[in-house]
DNA sequence: ACTGGATTTGGAATAATTCCAAGTCTTGAC
DNA sequence: GTCAAGACTTGGAATTATTCCAAATCCAGT
């Protein structure tokens, strides 16, 4: 089977992202990068744990957890949380938005028009949707307030 | 200090969502309910359960749970999961969205214009927004045709 | 080759939730 | 009103998901 993404291109995102925060580039990092690029469906970290450990069988699932942290923290890969169950992780970094399905739970990516931004001219056909929200992320006004105090003066 | 919301509102709406599904009315159904609704801040069960727990001391964490996941079936709240961390819950039925601060992990509605039901005018100020993404639930093209499969013939 | 710090590992610990069996309460039939 | 059946609640055990920890290992720079 070959591979869909060329390890060459995953050691250079990999190598891009650590070199930002001065993290080490090693066997089981790439390992795992790999892993989630080779099949985006938005595995668990068990199941990243099963598939890597496939090929790697001496990794333990602390080093899944701590990869998985340092790939987020690296800006390589984002957490997807939107049901009760086990955080998934999505390694499809292009602006995109999420499809829950309430019947089998799997997370599917819904891409944006990158002219438009707008997400529903790509629902691909099949999905039925029964809610929807928009989910904003960022600082509150009194975190806002806590941090703009604590830099400059504070009687 | 005087109760936000009505006792009488809480039995009707709680009556009304519990009839459509042949379930009975309970105190503690009722204390639980009436407990998210006096205080909307996207409480965990834990939380809910120490608050309720105060006026009712024999109530159980088991009940909480139970209680929730019935008052979520009924369409009287909704389950709020945006990070790794317990489950929330919101009373709020209005449509509305959610703002997740990254700071300290609160939850805070974002109303939508009831007209054109654009969010962004009602964004309140001091919030400032790193990341937005819109969640989409509903049914999947393969569980899909699994339903339509089953319920018609097949071969 | 050597040292310090980063990384990995297995297992213990914790957190969140679900499961279960026993007891209690409610409702409807009589 | 009494009784049985089923719904509901409860405490605790069990499970799941994740984090913590200390020891072993690895790596980069000297």
């Amino acid at each position: 089977m070959a591979k869909k993404v060329p390890i060459d291109f995953v050691d250079e995102r990999l190598n891009q992202g650590l070199a930002k925060t001065g993290l080490r580039f090693t066997a089981q990092r790439r390992h795992i990068y790999n892993t989630l690029l080779q099949k985006r469906d938005h595995p668990s970290a068990e199941e990243v744990f099963m598939r890597a450990k496939a090929e790697m069988p001496e990794l333990s699932m602390a080093t899944v957890y701590n990869t998985l942290d340092t790939l987020v923290k690296c800006g390589l890969i984002r957490q997807v949380t939107h049901d009760r169950g086990p955080t998934r992780y999505c390694s499809n970094l292009q602006k995109h938005h999420h499809f829950y399905c309430n019947e089998c739970n799997g997370v599917f990516d819904i891409d944006v028009d990158p002219e438009t931004g707008e997400p529903e001219f790509h629902m691909p056909p099949g999905f039925t949707i029964s809610h929807w929200e928009i989910l904003f992320r960022g600082v509150c006004p009194e975190c806002n307030a806590k941090k703009n105090g604590a830099g400059s003066s504070r009687s």
